[in-house]
DNA sequence: ACAGTTTAGGCAAACGTTTGCCATGTTCAA
DNA sequence: TTGAACATGGCAAACGTTTGCCTAAACTGT
């Protein structure tokens, strides 16, 4: 016997009680090799009764391959980074859940990083990721960036959700922002809106400016003769800047009867302006959101929102890894949105139907 | 020169591009041992000039720890796991985040599992993060589970968050719930509701648990001859919950003029129970949260709640797990809540104060 | 001049895994 | 009887890192 084995069951230190293929190699008296390959399914490499044995003591020692070595190795590591501008955001919320969900049915275990919005943390993660052998990358929300850059070169795996990469091309997971914001136009119009208005963030990302454009062209389409006005406003976050941009505009020419919040959040900013001034939500102002989180159902019976479900989002991103991983190529995924009425007024008098 | 060294700059196949200590080693014309130390700050076993250029090869290659390598080695991960049950809970979200922030900061890297709050899944992911060398964990409200006392009992670094110990003990990051819970009664004492309630789930965590006590021991030490009613829900999340137990409520007895929802989503339900009902909110009924979601700002004038400072909680977190991987021993800490009172009536009309 | 010390740096083992290749021993067909 | 084919399984390299130990050469003090 090999006397640098080491003895069954005392494993080695700083290692805090794993079991490892030595320890079962040593225990059943065959070599790591031969483990390794039964506990991998190769079961033809070895005559029945060592495979049984071999797999019995598996099973009672519980052993579990351990992923660094494997990762070393170069083979998988089952970990997939998503990198999310913001989980304070409840829609990236309902994404990353999601997606856990998803990945984690599929075998992986998902790490998450928040970039803030920023282009040289979102750098940060992409290297840190990287070189912990993260085997694909999810990206919401992606912003240009130099080493973004450099791994669509080098050809990694990345899936681009909510706002569509940079650089062009990829798998994107997503909705079909322009009609979202045409079926909001719809929306207000068949609510009776003589004086439409839109709000958006200072920076439009493309996500926005899609929803904005569709919102517009669809009132330019219907009614050539409608002004439309449109406002923006500054803030880190669509909190702020919906809340800015709405005291603007009701500065500048007062408020409209009906407005696209290109965002949830942007309504909810509306809305505390509205309230600041003593205008009705939705009485005298109607917003129309795009999200539709979760809470809206709960606390905000004000809001019609376009409802993005982002709580199927994870299984679409899963599979694009997939077939992305797979070699196959791999276009955009636009998922089903509907328009959610909410008619309450703010006199909280439910509305039973 | 040893014939195995790679050439310099041609890196070994799989791993796309990342440098490693070799490539290094063989554009120096040292060994890999020398650059090893020296890319670790040991300048004292090189001469000058091979560390200037030692370093500066590391600099212009862009050379970084493979972190893999690293904690196959034995030495540490830089890995930090945290189990949260639920991220569409705000809050939740908010503990994510900030603790991200924290682990980023002090040169860490945060895994978030998602556990549903589920014990197998507790299990199935203290076990997966373990064999990945998570050097520490972050258990958000911990339920029992069999491989969190195993965890436990070999002395694995873990920060209870939130929700205490189930086998006691431990280093725990929260607010002091009873005292919150005593807050929120002085609250609706000062503003003059007579006839108080308590809604919470039917199956009580600690926290809640706690919290209700405290209300409860409050209004009995000021109102001993104050009946205050109390109620439970059925429902797998808060705002269900809150909603089905302000429900069985008012069906039993009528709508309280003031009530303690112990989370803020639980508010969010009875919100919602009361729009159904016709029942104006605060006027008719008061609710009282507690967490504080920073939404509440901008959506839900009509709550007053304690706000539990969430943001701050990755601090004290990243700290306790520092202390307890020095071998320090680690004790709770509690941090400041208070209440944050909102007056907004359901008219909207904002309160300009 | 010689022993002792310092300086500079290489060797090799170890972490846990996977896998191509080699080495036995057995069976089978011509 | 002699190959060939097959069954069974071990060896060793490789992934990237860290670190205890070793070896030279150069330098120091006497």
């Amino acid at each position: 016997m090999n006397d640098r084995r080491r003895e069954p069951g005392q494993s080695s230190g700083q290692n805090s009680g794993q079991i490892s293929l030595a320890d079962i190699a040593a225990e059943a008296g065959v070599s790591v090799s031969t483990v390794s390959r039964i506990a991998n399914g190769d079961l033809g490499r070895a005559s029945a009764a060592t495979v049984a044995k071999v797999q019995k003591l598996i099973a009672d020692r519980g052993y579990r391959p351990n992923p660094i070595g494997r990762s070393l190795r170069g083979g998988d590591s089952r970990l997939v980074a998503m990198l999310a501008p913001n989980l304070d955001n409840p829609a990236m919320a309902a994404i990353a859940a999601s997606t856990e969900a998803a990945l984690r049915a599929a075998g992986y275990v998902m790490i998450l990083c928040d970039t803030h919005d920023r282009s040289d943390l979102q750098d940060e993660y992409l290297r840190a990721m990287r070189s912990r052998f993260a085997e694909g990358f999810i990206v919401v929300s992606a912003v240009a960036s130099p080493e973004l850059e450099a791994s669509l070169e080098r050809g990694e795996p990345i899936v681009f959700v909510n706002r569509r990469n940079p650089y062009g091309g990829g798998p994107f997971i997503g909705i079909d922002n322009r009609q979202a914001g045409a079926d909001a136009a719809d929306h207000l119009l068949t609510c009776g809106v003589r004086a439409p208005a839109v709000i958006h963030p200072a920076d439009l990302s493309s996500t926005i400016r899609e929803r904005v454009e569709g919102f517009l062209d669809r009132l330019r389409e219907r009614r050539p003769d409608m002004a439309v006005r449109r406002c923006d406003g500054a803030g880190t976050n669509h909190l702020d800047c919906g809340h800015a941009a709405a005291l603007r505009l009701a500065a500048d020419g007062g408020w409209p009867d009906g407005i696209l919040c290109p965002s949830d959040l942007m309504a909810y900013g509306l809305f505390r302006a509205a309230g600041e001034q003593g205008v009705r939500i939705p009485e005298d102002c109607r917003p129309v959101g795009i999200d539709d989180n979760d809470l809206n159902d709960w606390i905000a019976p004000w809001l019609s929102s376009v409802k993005i479900p982002y709580h199927r989002f994870g299984d679409a991103v899963v599979a694009s890894l997939r077939d992305l991983r797979a070699g196959n190529s791999v276009g955009e995924v636009l998922l089903d949105h509907r328009l959610v009425r909410r008619r309450s007024g703010s006199s909280m008098a439910g509305d039973p139907a």
